[in-house]
DNA sequence: AATGAATGAGCTTTCATTCAT
DNA sequence: AATGAATGAAAGCTCATTCAT
């Protein structure tokens, strides 16, 4: 109805911005990824448009093809982003000089947290579970990030149990499983339950019930009774 | 169109088979939802196709349109159908009889094995959290499908606290997160978790060791200490 | 969204109405044909959707094609009636005993009046002149409804020029054309017209001078110079 | 998949031919325009197929969305463009240089010449104003295009008064419509006018008389009595 | 005479992708 | 290395109409 619906693109605003990131292809990549995740986390790898991205980017849609390869090559580029992001803070973190059942809350609160304020990541997981997980199977290099966490969690679960604070006897995976999966599922599952049980379950209240739910419920589980 | 015009003798039979759906619009329909059940869990919203459904099924992509009015209309129908099952599964749970904890030990078991038997209702949850659960949000039917199972854990909680054996104070909707969470995430985030830490959790003993661990933590927790 | 997706037709608050109407053809017609004119004045042919006249119908869409056959004998039923109305109207009128000059104002008056008062004749007509007339050079009823306005014109014109008032020859229907054709147009154009030039011309004011306009350029035109 | 793949000389006509459309997209959207025009003033805006279009161009139906977005936008900018056409025609008219009189004899034939030559832009008008006008008033580009033919009237009619041949006060607005009103209304009604009053509006004799009486009766109307 | 259920054909539009330089 | 223009294939949906009683 309006004029432009005649002019399919508009080239000359877009050339201009063009000029200015140039010869940055890092950062044109960056930028793309960006707004890939959002576009992802947001709608699924069906239901994300590549047009959608490219207007929201600094670049064309062509770039997207040209850096990327497909709109599945994008979608792995986010996932193996976001998997890198997470890993990379986990590596960094530093219980294992704490009392074993502090070190247990304070990882249950890092992963608490962490979840709470990553919902695109959560989202980002769900939707690859989605496609059967065939995109990380197919990154070499998801597959080959170690999962740092895992290490803290084994080192804290054998101090504990020499200490004999700890006498339930479980893998660190599965228990990394059991913290994980209460977090995951808050945020996750957020809209479904917040609508059927008629609770948001983003009020501070309920947040910090639930954090301090999870500590109780896995430190109990590992001093056993 | 077809050659057995011709033939009189076989216009009974083809009454019959024509009958058989045609006179029967529950069971088109029946017939249409559990296609579209199946697509749906395995493609997510938009990743599903109406031709694809109606290729599946003994009906038309027209009829899908005329019984259910759009992709959506169809795709909350199988929601509906999803909650609505596991709903009157919950109603007939005989719980309140047992001893408190074995009573909570059950219906954990139960939530698990009824999510562990019924991925496409777990893939589903997922798919409607990405989509901010929008379509159980706009069913009336689903937004008032009571959900038995939170009478249950709370008459079970109640008789607990009675009797002195759990000294947690818990609601019994925190206490359904808290075991839903698990059962959920072993299915939902199958498929990751499995390619990351390499491992099949389909396996039986693997499946097995979580099963009594959900049980163990959650029966602890509620124990206290 | 809402629940009533899944049921195509609201077939008992129907059937409750369906028995208070039953066995009353011509009313259920005369509902049908008042719906749909209001559907194709509005819409056109091809823009009319039967669906939308048998929702907005006392019936069914059944009884649509059970009494018009389908929708183009339904429009040309439209047709037929807005045709017939309008004859009718104009066989009432009784101008032969003024004054001729009097007499071709009291018309151009009329014909002005009318017009305006009956927008969707007027679209209608508008409607079917895209459509080649091809639907009332197909109707007997239209083509052989006599035109009395016509004899009407004559008889005026006949007693004008014997009393030498009007000097101009002209055929009645030529006559009648140069009326009509600004009436007409008026409704007709209103909305192109209006957009384009800024005005409003349902506004009194611009109304009644249309009106004084087009009498004066008649009379002055049938009088000569 | 066609045959002269395998022949080399061929190729160099082919790219011809290709280039001739490809990299003009100017030409293919005026070659879209004129086949669009034609489909949109035969069967209306509702009637009109994108379909229909594209067969009857050299480009594709996906070609037609590109540049006009939608069957609706494509409408827009045939109206566009067929505004535009009159629009800079009459900008050109050369009047003002004759006797009032003589000018408006000229400008009645000028509009009575062109809308007959221009049957399509009359069944566009048509069109538009069965749907209000809605989609000039939606486009800046016609509601912006000044109609230069009211300034031309408003200098005849100046002259005229000052010179003392004309009588009558009238807007040049309103004079445009008593002239236009008859034009249009020849050819837009000319389908229903002619089978009911069994004339054939195009006969040369018929047509000259009616180009002769519209011209009198404004002239007369002009002088007043 | 009257009607609820069903439908084939075709509509507009969208989408990820590649051509051509 | 970088990109504006173009597109084949298929998607969701609608429509007037008829079947079957």
């Amino acid at each position: 109805m309006t004029d432009d619906t005649t002019s399919p693109p508009k080239t000359a605003a877009r050339r201009a911005t063009a000029s200015a990131r140039k010869n940055d292809p890092e950062a044109t990549k960056r930028d793309i990824l960006a707004v890939a995740t959002e576009e992802f986390a947001t709608h699924g790898l069906s239901g994300a448009r590549v047009d959608a991205i490219a207007e929201r980017t600094r670049t064309t849609k062509r770039m997207i093809y040209y850096y990327f390869g497909s709109k599945e090559g994008l979608y792995a580029a986010v996932l193996e982003k976001a998997y890198g992001d997470i890993r990379r803070i986990e590596a960094d973190l530093q219980l294992t000089d704490l009392e074993p059942e502090v070190a247990i809350r304070r990882l249950v609160e890092f992963t608490f947290d962490y979840e709470e304020a990553h919902p695109n990541f959560i989202r980002l997981v769900s939707i690859e579970n989605i496609h059967c997980a065939a995109h990380i199977a197919g990154s070499d290099t998801i597959r080959n990030l170690n999962v740092p966490i895992i290490d803290t969690i084994a080192t804290i679960l054998e101090r504990g149990h020499a200490q004999g604070v700890f006498r339930t006897a479980v893998t660190p995976v599965d228990l990394h499983m059991l913290i994980s999966a209460f977090c995951f599922f808050r945020v996750s599952n957020g809209y479904t339950f917040g609508t059927i049980f008629r609770q948001d379950l983003a009020q501070p209240d309920i947040r910090e019930r639930h954090r301090r739910m999870i500590g109780d419920a896995v430190v109990r589980y590992l001093k056993g009774d």
